[in-house]
DNA sequence: GCCGCTATTGTTCAAGCGTATAATAATGCG
DNA sequence: CGCATTATTATACGCTTGAACAATAGCGGC
């Protein structure tokens, strides 16, 4: 019988292919649509190797779900410069590409609703909700100190639940009807909005 | 052969039952948890009767996210009473049960993720969301109006959209992760957020 | 240039999927 | 009460699924 040729990959990056491979299956099939074979044919090879690279195809699953957590938040969380530009770069970057897209959504969500069936995926979202809410504490903190205003910690982890929600929010908002929107208008909205609730400038005008 | 008993149920309310049991078993075992065998189950019948009620699963399906939605937008469009009643109300509806807690997002974030696999899940959520936004700029525009703001349709929706996004992001935190709240706090938080958005009392001291 | 290791293929399997259909029990009506 | 109607059960069918496994092709070390 005629076997297909093929070429072996470099270490771990047949990995990456799959969990790669993996998301965007999801994205354009949902999760039920994400099979072996399916996700296999993305990545150029044949179902077979999943479990070699995996466990489960749960497992391969729980990992994607971390890369996705991680392709949210990392940037967001790397912000520098003073904590004016920080505080208005951790706007901009979570409101706009590539972040905030319909891809995004997708499997952010698809992993949401499975948060309540696997304990494994609850975990996960756990530490990127309690790490990202964190960043953005201490990002208000610093902010807030330069700006001569209260910061104690209760008063900072009120303004980060709801600057959280309001990025949040318009992130969902931006991702599912990006056609409703102008270009530019949710960050332009966010940052006014986070300019009145903390009544402080942010030099959102200045870019 | 021993052929089980059974009752014929009234006018439309196996066809309840069903959808109802489709919403269960998507919330606690996700999408792909939820088949036609697992629903009927739940709903006490046998897999064959879904299809005397519905053409095919997608649609049953596809019903069920329509009552989601509605679970999810009725109470809060239907608030009474002065602008800002109704604008205070809305908001707390919103962020206590049952519209926040964590069946409701299950379902919406199985649904979301649907959203640009299926065209007709789509057009469901597009009309949800275009009916809330427009619903909450009305009560915005009648409560700007009161308090003798400028109420002009650009600064309604530019309002609208933040506010909508707030209460968005505060519905999923609120979900997610409920037990990292006090009670009654991320209404407090969303009560003060809007006041400052807005620049008005929305009177969240009174109740 | 051969050899051993293992990454990869290709096939198979049982379980579960949505759907189709025939038999039948429950109900309303004369 | 008996009959027609139909909601419901029960079974079957073809297909897809995640997983298991043997065969083998590619590649590094010698």
């Amino acid at each position: 019988m005629n076997r297909r040729t093929f070429h072996r990959a470099p270490e771990g990056e047949r990995r990456q292919e799959l969990i790669e491979a993996t998301l965007d299956c999801i994205s354009e099939f949902g999760l039920k649509g994400a099979t072996v074979r399916q996700i296999a044919i993305r990545a150029g090879v044949t179902a077979g190797l999943v479990r070699h690279y995996f466990e489960s195809k749960d497992q391969m699953v729980a990992e994607a779900y971390r890369a996705v957590i991680a392709s949210l938040t990392d940037k967001a969380a790397h912000v520098e410069g003073d904590p004016e530009t920080r505080l208005r770069d951790f706007i901009a970057i979570n409101l706009t590409e590539p972040v905030a897209d319909s891809r995004s959504i997708s499997l952010w969500a698809a992993f949401i609703s499975q948060v309540r069936v696997d304990p494994v995926l609850a975990e996960i979202h756990r530490d990127g909700y309690v790490t990202f809410r964190n960043t953005l504490q201490d990002l208000l903190a610093d902010f807030l100190a330069v700006k001569n205003k209260p910061a104690d910690a209760e008063t900072c982890r009120a303004y980060a639940i709801a600057i959280n929600g309001l990025v949040d929010g318009l992130w969902i908002e931006g991702c599912l009807a990006g056609d409703l929107f102008r270009e530019g208008e949710l960050v332009a909205i966010a940052m006014a909005s986070v300019e009145a609730l903390l009544g402080a400038s942010i030099g959102s005008d200045k870019q």
